[in-house]
DNA sequence: AAGCAATAGTTAAACGCTTAACTCTATACC
DNA sequence: GGTATAGAGTTAAGCGTTTAACTATTGCTT
């Protein structure tokens, strides 16, 4: 692979006035700057970006961390379409992504994780903050790295979804079509912040519409499709006279509706089931699903944006991105009765 | 940040002996290796990886490669399957990932892709091949670099599904159930390898059971849902006695289903849908789709220890990774008529 | 005509690691 | 007792960039 020097030699230069050119650096005049370039044409020159990192410090690469917990890394849509927000921008600026799963034992992050982070070899890193208790982001922060959590704690640089808003909107909705007998298919509690705020929503609209919260029946299942179809059988035998089932996401959600389906109960002029997220798939099932919008590219996006701002050494502000009730098939007021 | 040096001073010894006994390195004193490894530990030392980089041309990075076509990228949860084994390998070997999505124009790869091959960031890549006329790979094998294909040609180290197997599967389970009548939903001509033995085996099942393949109704989509609802809808108005519908993959089945339901066929009563791919969603939908897994979690896995195999020097064989008929409630025999 | 600033380019050190080549024991062998 | 030999460790030369510090030239003021 020919190097700086090579190029060099052949436009008749220092590799200073090499590097210096092919940085953009002041100074110099046309013709050198030809010579320069022509040069790295010829001999098709591509920069070694080790070379380039040790010495400058800089990688272009950014990380974008997601903990190993329950199902929910690889299995959930969602962090694809963010992924595919943060890959936009990334490309635009000529930076790597890089991914890194760090596995979480006992309340800490893994080894590997620690190392990688200390390597120098990240110049930022883009973090979808799911647990508060053993946050990610503290090594990176230790390190002095920029970094932008998705989710996290309002402490940090963070983008999140508006979740109280949603929780409200999705209960609202409910409310509105005069649903009064709903069940709730949630989470173990405070997993992590973003559900809080949304279950808090939630409360907040059950209130505001005169229905006491905390005597709706609930059951805790694990975001998996699977723990959905547990948690509505569960509900629709203790509680058969339930008009709803409000899940907090699409994936259970979609459990719920395959149960349903299969005590012959027709949704949603029977049962009227929600979601939350709007993963591709809630829009394709049978009926579609009524649910919200996180607005995940957009979420990735503005990470990003936020992450090469701190990078040029501003401050950008936090943002929180409003969530939208997207209406689709499974809802619709309860039956006569 | 401490550096070699500074454990080397803090252990009496020399740069190149700390390096040796991390790299573990034969010839040393349990003695010299304790007093290292203390000192490492005493100072919190973390090799830069840049620098190792840099002077041994290891940078213990490999890349993912899936190029953006269509929608198929991001939107695709069978990449994150694939990704997922992939990532898990990594992880055990202390490999990093970094992922990178060249876009193609007019048959070429982007400039920011050829440079990041050429940039000795990387130790080897693994490409998801989905498009023939301009391999992704090529760059990457001009440099030098191992590089593994998932799907891809079979000329290049590759692992690949076995998809003439699975298109004689799904079009033998349509057979055996009694459809004569079947419309196909596919994808413009031989966008991949892949889809090319997947249409040869469903057409050699076909032949086999005396159906004339060419004379099957089809309708082209693009691997999107909204696509699967427009084909769906085109093949039942202009065929209207089609008692099954083999769609290419769980996306464009899954919009069939959405469009049965539209026009009010029962499925699989009066229509038979399936699908390809067995993504998570497929499980889920009402009914639950009859499809083809491709294992993708192995197939992701066996990558990348392909690539680790190439990496150590090795000549691994490619892979056809077996495919599997998953029958759930999409398919039944045609209604009498 | 001297002084100064701006422009154009060079030299060489530094980034933090690996590794080939070397030195210096201590032991083994005949 | 002399010579291999294997073990334990050191020295120093890179790897390919960036960049601070420097030199040289030109043009502009006064």
């Amino acid at each position: 692979m020919p190097t700086l020097e090579d190029v060099a030699r052949r436009a008749g230069v220092s590799t200073a006035t090499v590097s210096k050119v092919l940085s953009n650096t002041p100074y110099f005049t046309e013709a050198t700057r030809n010579k320069v370039l022509l040069a790295v044409k010829e001999i098709g020159y591509v920069p070694n970006l080790a070379a380039r990192a040790l010495s400058s410090g800089k990688t272009q690469i950014i990380a974008v961390v997601f903990p190993y917990v329950y199902d929910a890394i690889f299995a959930d849509p969602r962090i694809l379409c963010v992924l595919e927000g943060i890959d936009a921008e990334c490309n635009l600026r000529g930076y790597n992504l890089l991914i890194s799963t760090p596995r979480l034992i006992e309340g800490s992050v893994d080894e590997n994780y620690l190392q990688l982070i200390q390597s120098g070899y990240l110049d930022g890193v883009i973090a979808l903050n799911h647990v508060p208790f053993a946050s990610v982001l503290d090594p990176v922060i230790k390190k002095g790295l920029p970094a932008v959590s998705i989710g996290g704690p309002p402490s940090a640089y963070s983008v999140s979804s508006d979740h109280h808003a949603g929780g409200v909107l999705i209960m609202e909705h409910l409310l509105e079509l005069g649903h009064r007998r709903i069940g709730i298919i949630t989470v173990p509690d405070s997993i992590n912040t973003g559900t809080e705020q949304l279950l808090q929503g939630i409360q907040d609209a059950a209130q505001a519409g005169g229905l006491d919260f905390n005597s709706l029946p609930k059951a805790v299942g694990d975001y998996s499709t699977a723990s959905g179809t547990d948690c509505a059988a569960q509900l629709l035998r203790q509680h058969p006279d339930l008009t709803a089932l409000l899940c907090l996401n699409d994936r259970m959600a979609m459990g719920a509706l395959q149960e349903a389906h299969r005590l012959g109960l027709r949704v949603p002029e029977q049962l009227t089931i929600t979601g939350y997220d709007d993963i591709p798939a809630a829009a394709t099932t049978v009926p579609p699903l009524t649910t919200i919008n996180q607005r995940s590219l957009t979420t990735g996006y503005e990470a990003s944006r936020m992450l090469f701002e701190l990078l040029n050494g501003q401050k950008p502000e936090s943002k929180i991105i409003p969530v939208e009730l997207v209406v689709r098939g499974s809802s619709a007021p309860p039956a006569r009765r």
